[in-house]
DNA sequence: AGGCACTCCTGAATGC
DNA sequence: TGCATTCAGGAGTGCC
């Protein structure tokens, strides 16, 4: 599932490929997936060149010529992939770009969760969740003052803290169950009760994480792949992610699989314990 | 405010 | 073997 390590992954595999061509026609085959309709999707992008990919959290955002841009959010599964025109179509092949110099910018899909919104440039942070984003996790954006201030002003558990994009933007339930064990807090620890030594640390390993995941070109589980086709390998350094009933590194007590806030929750309950207000 | 539940989807895993 | 059920989840919505 993709999270901003893969999505920078992405990023940068599109930004080689696809950066600079020209869109010839677009092929629209799962309707609800684009907006506004397909129709006029297809209509706006026809002849459009592709001047820029940026990224902001999870979503990516394509700046195309005339002052157009697209929001496009991958969700669980969505790839792109950059292929001959003349291969065929997979069957989870949703939206596909043809190219004018004959190859094609392919969405492929499996769920069909991914989203795309066409919107005019300079309008991008009006589109679903871009409108109340918050910070993108880097040392000069997410300061120690905002992430105290927001952690105190909220008392909902860490793990709905940290996947709630309006807090911080970028992290999804891998990187949040891995962040929360490097950090030593409880899933469920309520925000409004780490102590400053543990925001500080929280704060430092999300940058350290998300940094080490994109060296690593991210994470690849079940069946996620990068622009190019290739697996990230970053799965090979989770400490907890789906490693429920094996040891922890740090410790060794056996891994805890829970559920919280509708997912799926790895954490150590030895190093991890959750502290009561009273305590 | 915050915790749930539900929705969108398909394929893999599990159950009998 | 085969069919039915369960599970996985990012984000949006809506309820209590």
């Amino acid at each position: 599932m993709p999270e901003l390590p893969e999505v920078e992954t992405v990023r940068r595999g599109l930004e080689a490929l696809v950066k600079g061509k020209t869109i010839k026609q677009v092929n629209v085959r799962y309707d609800k997936m684009v907006s506004p309709n397909p129709d006029e999707f297809k209509s706006a992008l026809k002849g459009k060149k592709i001047l820029d990919i940026e990224r902001r959290g999870k979503y990516l955002i394509f700046r195309f010529s005339e002052n157009l841009s697209m929001v496009s959010h991958l969700r669980m599964e969505g790839k792109y992939a950059v292929l001959p025109h003349t291969e065929p179509l997979s069957k989870h092949d949703h939206v596909i770009f043809e190219l004018t110099d004959g190859s094609d910018l392919r969405y492929n899909d499996t769920r069909k969760f991914g989203r795309m919104n066409l919107v005019p440039s300079g309008k991008e942070l009006t589109v679903g969740g871009l409108a109340t984003i918050g910070p993108e996790p880097t040392p000069e954006t997410l300061t120690f003052e905002y992430l105290s201030q927001r952690l105190r002003s909220k008392k909902v558990g860490m793990k709905s803290f940290l996947l709630n994009q309006s807090n911080v933007a970028g992290l999804g339930n891998i990187y949040v169950d891995e962040v929360l064990w490097l950090t030593k807090v409880h899933p469920l620890q309520p925000s409004n009760t780490l102590t400053d030594e543990e925001i500080k640390a929280l704060r430092l390993n999300i940058f350290s994480e998300l940094e080490r995941a994109i060296n690593a070109h991210g994470t690849t589980v079940f069946s996620y792949l990068n622009a190019a086709g290739h697996a990230g390998s970053f799965q090979n350094q989770l400490n907890v992610y789906h490693r429920q009933g094996k040891p922890c590194p740090r410790c060794g007590t056996l891994i805890e699989k829970i559920k919280v806030a509708q997912r799926g929750t790895h954490f150590c309950p030895h190093c991890q314990k959750l502290r009561l207000p009273n305590d």
